[in-house]
DNA sequence: TTGTAGGCGTTATCAA
DNA sequence: TTGATAACGCCTACAA
């Protein structure tokens, strides 16, 4: 590997020169820029950056550390911050966390740490007790990071999609449709996610006068299958069901697949409403109406967050003051919960 | 941020031995280990990874290079690459590429190189001339690398899915239903996986001795949009039509459902095969037969002899010899394509 | 078994 | 404008 010591021999200066001729930090004068160039382009040289990050003392690199990356979400979060992240000149070392309801939090975060990572995107989902980690202590010895999927907690940075507004406009517009019997299908339940969308569920039926009886929710776990199981279960034990709203497109596929294997006609019989708006939701037989969440736009938001409370710590700052940022989904409708055209 | 001296003071000992006692590579006395391990506790040091990746020369960083995240078969192949990396005591530097179809080499590569990656997975889908920025010169600049998605070229390390057989199986599948007006609609076509699969429906075709007419070629860009109008077309082109296979699943379902609202039943009038098995595509209506590639196994094994790679190098072997690996796709039938149980 | 010194590749400080 | 020199935090000979 050439180092900067054989560009400044090559071009007769000294290894501070040609530094200051990459950097612009000084002055250098024309001809030995020239020089220098000449060097380097010969030799093929390449800046070393954990050197440059040593004495640096920060490494232009953040991390994210995420699960479930074959779901669209997640995904679409991490397009959303590496977008960002390159757009600010910082590299994304990513984590996979394999089973988010145990985090092995030491395993995940030394790697990054270890390599001093200017800044860390947490975006699991919240499960149960899985953000029990996060403790004043143990952040003050973290570079600064900002939460995903998670329970906003005070002096947090937190970018989260407001999941409680959205189910509550997927339920209204069931209840405008004219549905009176609106099944719920929500995620597993010790997800904050899951219980978020229940909540808007609720809301949306206490503003109705309706009443949000047990027997009108049925857990699933993400998957179609689920969502087929779950939609089984509804319709045996409510024969009133109307409507359904499911917590995600996949459940809502399945349930809208079995309702139909099982007779019913949608959206006569039974309108659903799904949550995610996948791609492929769009051409479901009906089209699935759903709620649409700035996924890309959340990571992006969080990437500039992270930013921001970085450029802070550094300038010598008084931390930054963090806040939750919430990003409103929209609904979009499709044949799947209103009258066919004629 | 405590250094490896700090802990030393502490210790009441010299930084070598601190080291040492780290990384076991000389014996320390058990008592001397124990005021080591406590110093560290105490003061909560963390090894600085960028200065001994500095001296060791080598940083046990991977890069992953992809785009389309946001798509099924990129997202698994990295989950795939995460966990072997992960399992190997790599961890990985995730770049993404925006638009694959021309590609700002160094602007993706700098960032890596710079950060002295000890090897690269190269995972961006080979698409007309793409690709034409690998020679021997730039190679040999840059750290071990293996390729993904792209056609297999004699000198370079290749894990690739064996995308023409795939599209035989899901073809001869149709073939031995008694179709024999198959169309075919394909990815855009300067892709090289485009080329492979539509290269194994007309293998098909040949063994069958059919005839791979122009009119039953309709080129989409992967999505179901483009699957709904690439079945508007040829379903008038070719009233014949009994069967098509779809590239991928999403152009599968715009397909089906499109037919279905012109009137054709499926399978009866026309039978589906899509490729990818993404989750969903079992609960289409009807379910897909589609054709499965293992590429979470794909990204596995590529970061394996991504290993090799950089073990050989650095024990100063020979060159590894590179080598190509096809993995077998399996076709997965469903009723879209077989007739609907009694 | 432990300490000392030099070096990994850069940048920053201080003179010149 | 340029050149020495000393860090940055760690590892590794070589000595002790």
């Amino acid at each position: 590997m050439v180092t900067i010591k054989d560009v400044a021999k090559r071009a007769k200066v000294s290894p501070g020169t040609v530094s200051n001729a990459l950097t612009k930090k000084r002055p250098v004068s024309k001809e030995t820029q020239q020089r220098i160039h000449n060097a380097i382009k010969e030799l093929g040289y390449q800046p070393n950056m954990l050197a440059q990050s040593l004495v640096a003392r920060r490494s232009q690199t953040l991390a994210v550390v995420a699960s479930g990356l074959e779901y669209y979400g997640t995904s679409r979060i991490i397009v959303g911050i590496e977008k960002a992240a390159n757009e600010l000149g910082y590299t994304l070392l990513l984590t996979l966390i394999a089973d988010p309801s145990e985090i092995n939090l030491s395993r995940a975060l030394e790697p990054l740490t270890a390599r001093r990572v200017d800044g860390i995107v947490w975006a699991v989902p919240e499960i149960g007790g899985n953000h029990s980690w996060i403790t004043r202590k143990r952040l003050a010895a973290l570079p600064p990071i900002v939460f995903h999927r998670m329970k906003p907690r005070a002096g947090l940075q937190v970018v989260a999609i407001d999941n409680r507004t959205g189910a509550m406009l997927a339920t209204q517009h069931l209840i405008n449709q004219g549905r009176r019997t609106i099944g719920l299908i929500t995620g597993p339940k010790n997800w904050w996610e899951t219980r978020e969308r229940r909540a808007g569920w609720e809301q949306a039926f206490e503003r109705a006068g309706l009443v949000a009886s047990a027997s009108l929710i049925v857990e699933g776990d993400w998957t179609a299958a689920s969502g087929e199981h779950a939609i089984t279960r509804l319709l045996a034990q409510r024969r009133d069901l109307d409507a359904v709203f499911a917590s995600n497109d996949q459940m809502a596929l399945g349930a809208m697949r079995m309702a139909q294997l099982l007779g019913r006609k949608i959206p006569q019989d039974l309108a659903i409403v799904g949550f995610d708006n996948i791609p492929e939701s769009a051409f479901f037989s009906p089209p699935l109406t759903t709620v649409y969440q700035q996924l890309i736009e959340a990571g992006v938001a969080s990437v500039n967050a992270l930013h921001r409370m970085i450029e802070a710590r550094h300038d010598g700052h008084a931390n930054m003051k963090p806040r939750a940022t919430f990003l409103m989904p929209e609904l979009i409708v499709r044949e799947s919960s209103t009258p066919p055209p004629r």
